[in-house]
DNA sequence: TGCTACATGTAAAATGTTACATGATTCG
DNA sequence: CGAATCATGTAACATTTTACATGTAGCA
């Protein structure tokens, strides 16, 4: 149940509704996981099943009542042990990107090239909104041992994956172009590039 | 159905049984793609019913009789066609051990750290299998446009993935270590490091 | 004799996604 | 006046994981 530590997670650092904890893993936390609405509110009863969370309601005029969640003294210690238990090394997978560069020999070399460039620009620029947000945190972050370190920490993540996107995107156009150039220079005198 | 693209991938570079793409997905496409047994059988039964996989039973004595599976024309097509279809934009996420980075504030830093060590020296490995295998088939590979030329793109990404790993891993140490002195040195005489 | 590899599958549980459903407020 | 945001949830569906189940062959 990983979903319910991510949840601990962010209750451990204050308490918020369901929608607040949504809206957490679209933004703050999306450099490592993500987890839809219905998920969260399923996981949040299970955990109040178990002792590890608390709710109070918080009636509202005009507005749906709201359901405050937090961490108990339970909950806490829970995270905690988890926290020293050894991890399965997940390895990296079920990238659909990565999956179609493994068939993109099927497609002409510059529909591969240009597929390449595209998916590029999107994780660049991807890549400098972390790289932004880690300038702007890293001083405070890094100058005690807290939460916010644990909020750069993550956020580093992030940082580095969408770097090696980049860098992944960038070998696999020299790859294609050596490919191709190879290819192309047995051949001089050719009329079409694949036949 | 992203699971069934996986598999076309595989049996457009040669036929197989439910078995040997297990153990595809396990060893050569471990670097983008994952599956267990279970979920590949179920899918290989509906791509039959789309027709887009056929299979051919070999009679087997003393063992189980096996089937082979081949794509289809029409899985051919559909490959094609899915690959020139944009991929959705899927970022980095459910990494167990950033969202323990995410809470790491809460053990000691000594601790903190010779768990992120730990994981370090996990992936430096993966990271090095990557690598040794890059350099074997990187002369092949890239030599023409071709499926060799795919399976050296996927690995790229299994290397840089590793290889980000690894960095995130240095970059974490240091910053623990930084929030850790820092924190320490604006109380020189202490008597304890947490208190 | 016990472990691994071969080879296939079912069943159940857990997890994740999409669509449906409600209703007020604020911004343009 | 319409769209987005706040705030909650259900229902149905799809996907993924884990455990169960079977039986042979080869190796140490």
């Amino acid at each position: 149940m990983s979903l319910g530590y991510a949840i601990l997670s962010l209750l451990e650092r204050g308490e918020a509704t369901g929608y607040e904890l949504m809206k957490q893993f679209d933004h703050t936390v999306a450099a490592f996981w993500h987890a839809t609405h219905p998920q969260i509110y399923r996981e949040l009863r299970q955990l109040e099943s178990q002792k590890l969370v608390s709710h109070r309601l918080v009636v509202q005029k005009h507005r749906p009542n709201k359901k405050i969640f937090r961490i108990t003294k339970a909950g806490n210690t829970e995270l905690k042990r988890w926290l020293e238990e050894p991890s399965p090394v997940a390895p990296q997978v079920n990238d659909v990107s990565t999956l179609k560069a493994f068939s993109s020999y099927l497609l002409e070399p510059q529909r591969a090239m240009s597929k390449i460039r595209e998916l590029k620009s999107i994780h660049r620029s991807i890549h400098e909104k972390w790289k932004t947000l880690e300038q702007q945190i890293r001083e405070v972050a890094t100058s005690k041992y807290g939460a916010d370190l644990g909020l750069y920490l993550s956020l580093l993540r992030g940082l580095t994956y969408e770097e090696s996107y980049v860098r992944w995107c960038e070998m696999v156009e020299e790859a294609i172009q050596r490919a191709t150039v190879k290819a192309a220079s047995r051949s001089p005198v050719r009329k079409r590039a694949t036949s």
